[in-house]
DNA sequence: AACTATTTATAATT
DNA sequence: TAATTATAAATAGTT
């Protein structure tokens, strides 16, 4: 039905073909819709395109499922069957996957080890003795590196109390200076406010070694 | 398309829509291959007559569960029936256990513990020490036991020596009297077997403590 | 079921 | 890519 009579085979130029295409299927979709309210009968028409879209018609006051449901009755093809044993089989392999893994941490654990024998048990005292040394070593690591922040915030909290304690004594002179600069009143100097200053503000050298020059 | 237009609508004259549905039943199926094979495109159609007969269309060198596989793909619209649902739900539940313990068995074996805290690393180092206990429990138990093995084995095994020896002896000494019945020689007795014997055949009492009577 | 007048679908063209 | 058109194909009503 055109111009001129066609031989149904594949459409070579892909032009041609896509548009082929596009008419037949709106032209094959029309015909589905009408002979399913005409007769008044179920219809599924599934078209996948070559682009990977997919186009469908269902007839009205059905579903494509209910379709398969009466098709798997009536033919008797159990279409999903096959699809159904792929993925058992795909249980099985995991879920033996999972015993032999769920067997290897109890040993791990030191439980069930009855059935070991004595390479494998050696082979096991190994691994562990490994793993512990990895752990301990990582664990030092962090107990260092959480004991290095511990005191190394120590020392910040002893600066800071000392500055607070310095900035305060500055302070108290300033006022003291303000108050009784006619009475000509010594200004107070930093190794003055030192000695005033209880032991536990005074500053301890972070390096031990280096000594205060006295 | 014939002597008449017709509305679209259902017939309600069954004959009448009988013989239509067979006449656009085999217009629609024709269509349907025509499409696949001039455009090169997968095609599912699938027709319920009012009898319960189906009517099916499925385009050459696929398969209507392929189709539908790419349906369900494409569209993210569950096809499946209840059980597939559950199948694909354990496989999903499995694989995570199995991630899972993927995971804590590289852990004991010291391997990706980075991202560890240091609570986690405290249950890991006791496990494995736990696990390694256990181990060496096994190992000393089976150790002592091959020894024990070994040990009973020797003594089994001169025993049996010292048995054959004495077999071999009486044997001798049969022949010789046979051999020498009319010129009187004296029986060999047991004690002089046993003075003759190498000291390695003396059977050595398997309860040092239970001393031979002399 | 076959026929055929007519509608519909669409191949080629614009 | 979309509209047009000449023609093939489908089919509604008839026999």
């Amino acid at each position: 039905m055109g111009r001129g009579k066609i031989e149904i085979k594949r459409i070579e130029n892909s032009s041609n073909r896509q548009v082929t295409f596009s008419k037949r299927r709106n032209g094959i979709l029309k015909k589905a819709k009408e002979i399913s309210v005409l007769c008044d009968t179920e219809v599924s028409l599934i078209i996948c395109a070559s682009s990977g879209k997919i186009h469908e018609y269902c007839s009205h006051s059905t579903t494509l499922v209910d379709i398969l449901d009466k098709y798997h009755k009536q033919s008797g093809k159990k279409l999903w069957d096959a699809k159904h044993e792929n993925l058992n089989n795909e249980i099985e392999r995991i879920k033996k996957e999972n015993d032999s893994m769920q067997i290897k941490l109890r040993h791990l654990k030191g439980e069930d080890i009855t059935s070991l024998n004595h390479k494998e048990l050696m082979a096991m005292e190994d691994a562990l003795e490994n793993g512990l040394s990895g752990i301990r070593e990582k664990k030092a690591s962090s107990n260092e590196k959480i004991e290095g922040m511990r005191k190394n915030g120590k020392v910040l909290e002893e600066e800071h109390r000392y500055l607070h304690f310095v900035l305060g004594q500055q302070e108290l002179a300033k006022q003291q200076r303000e108050m009784t600069i006619e009475s000509n009143v010594r200004e107070i100097d930093t190794d003055h406010y030192t000695s005033q200053m209880p032991f536990t503000f005074r500053v301890q050298p972070i390096q031990p070694n280096l000594q205060k020059r006295i």
